[in-house]
DNA sequence: GTATGGGACAACCCTCCGTTGTCAGCGAGA
DNA sequence: TCTCGCTGACAACGGAGGGTTGTCCCATAC
């Protein structure tokens, strides 16, 4: 059964003559005639009375007309159901309080009207990410690339777009807590915990800061969640960690958190978006967009990031 | 968008790969990816991924898949809504007390599974009827063709299937109701109402049997329905009128009338069964089939025809 | 390294669809 | 009654599109 057959044949029920149908679909009255005839063949009846003054429905004409028509509107369903914009923009911003998930948050609050579909797949390694990203079962990522900007797998575009300045977070008993700011080169003293790192990206960023300023960054330990970990830092004397300047924690209600800057240089967390060259989605080109033009946020002069994100 | 490539889609997506969906469909492995390629090409969207060992939907192949499913089996309830033998069929019994109506109801009872849809076009002339038919708004009339059998519209048939013996219906005071038989001759002297007869046929019969053999038949009076003729005749000391062997009238409760048979000859009124040569409902043939065998009832040796329906 | 299986690409072929051109039937109007 | 106009059907032609064969590439398994 051929669509455009049952497409002709309802706007011959409906004007009530092969001519006009014909116009209407902008084909000739031979063709129309074509394909109402081939319908019929295939279904075995008859569905007008050919008169010459036009046509009328059979009962089988008449008995297909809702049918027809019903199968016209669901064609049309199936093809909104996956019209780019249509669907919602299946985003990974691997964690609800870092960054990406706020920047989202922000677009989406300038743009109301969009669907997004907001996942974080942070138990998953950026190559597996990219895997999703490639084989279209989502539509972008944020993600911390090691081997260089340039080589994303093919068919897939990246651009750094977020450069998050690190700020050393501590208890109220740290001895750093009351710091308006701490230079980078007086963390030697301090141990830095940064667990739950299961991707080789992080992990590597900060072996690599580690190294260049003789930190002491402890990527080992389990994860047992953000709470935990922020309990752990509220209660010690001794431990800190990074966090990023755009992420959002539940800390000041709850503990008696401090951010503090760090700089002299300030550890900056290079993340880019990655997405599908082919990816139609306008609402992704209006993220992207958005992400090119508005949170590029402070340039870096100050900044430190490794060598390979440069 | 093209049906076959949406089953194609759909089967792809079940199967998890492209050479066994192709297989499923009898068709080759590049087809099928042809066939899904120019559907993705068409609505704009990648649905699958698709990978050394088979393939994996897309988002967009996810959206689309339930919407993909629900297009075909609307395509099915279409074909399946004009299939011959799904649809009721349309006959035209001309009235519901007589043979014709209680013929279709035995044939009912002997196939109660069949859908059948009895309509009455009781004001409507035989070429009305027949031209619903040629038009397949009907699917069947029984008519009595005064220009002989053979002379039906192209692409019609009719087969001559009942031959409906009249017989006299009078009220308790007229002269003849308590007679065993009425020969015709003997209704010459009593005058015959058939009032209501539209169709130039019927009146052309009554008016050959009134000139064959002397009768007075008024075919002229309008009909007041049913109920008012029968109580017409059961008030009357002289009215009398035919009503065929294989009517029925709700009389005997309400009203104290006879049937009286007539002979010497019986007055036959045959009535043919018309349909569309290349009607294919299979119902019909059965109806056409068990009227030929099954009610071609008594052979009137001993009945009067009139010459054109010889 | 090799074998295997799945998909994509290229080239070819044929069918089928749409077009142009024409004819036949029916109704309306002169 | 004849002709005109409108509507469909039929025939023939041309081109696009869908299917097939043949081949290569890639990833995995042995």
């Amino acid at each position: 059964m051929d669509l455009d057959a049952v497409r002709t044949f309802v706007a011959v029920a409906e004007t009530g003559q092969f001519q006009a149908a014909a116009d209407d679909l902008g084909i000739t009255q031979q063709a129309a005639s074509k394909r109402v005839a081939t319908l019929e063949r295939e279904l075995g009846v008859r569905l007008f009375a050919r008169t010459a003054r036009g046509t009328r429905l059979t009962v089988d004409g008449q008995a297909l007309l809702p049918h027809a028509r019903e199968l016209l509107s669901a064609a049309e369903r199936a093809t909104a159901a996956v019209t780019p914009g249509r669907r919602a923009l299946r985003i990974d911003v691997v964690g609800r309080r870092i960054a990406p998930s706020n920047i989202l948050h922000a677009f989406y609050q300038q743009h109301p009207d969009i669907e997004l579909d907001v996942v974080t797949l942070t138990a998953v390694d950026a190559a597996s990410a990219l895997a999703e990203i490639g084989a279209g079962t989502l539509d972008a990522t944020f993600r911390s690339l090691r081997d260089s900007a340039g080589t994303v797998p093919s068919g897939l575009r990246s651009s750094r777009v977020i450069d998050d300045r690190h700020e050393l977070l501590v208890g109220p008993r740290h001895p750093l807590a009351n710091a308006r700011t701490v230079p980078l080169a007086e963390l030697t003293e301090h141990p830095i915990w940064m667990p739950g790192m299961a991707d080789p990206e992080p992990v590597g960023y900060y072996d690599d800061l580690a190294k260049a300023f003789g930190l002491t960054i402890d990527t080992i330990g389990p994860s047992f969640g953000v709470d935990a970990l922020l309990a752990e830092i509220a209660d010690s004397t001794r431990l800190a960690t990074f966090v990023g300047e755009g992420s959002r924690y539940l800390w000041p209600e709850r503990y008696d958190l401090r951010r503090i800057p760090v700089v002299d240089p300030t550890p900056v967390y290079p993340l880019s978006v990655i997405w599908r060259a082919d990816n139609p989605h306008p609402v992704l080109a209006d993220f992207l967009e958005y992400l090119r033009s508005g949170y590029r946020t402070t340039s870096c002069d100050d900044g430190w990031i490794p060598d390979w994100a440069r």
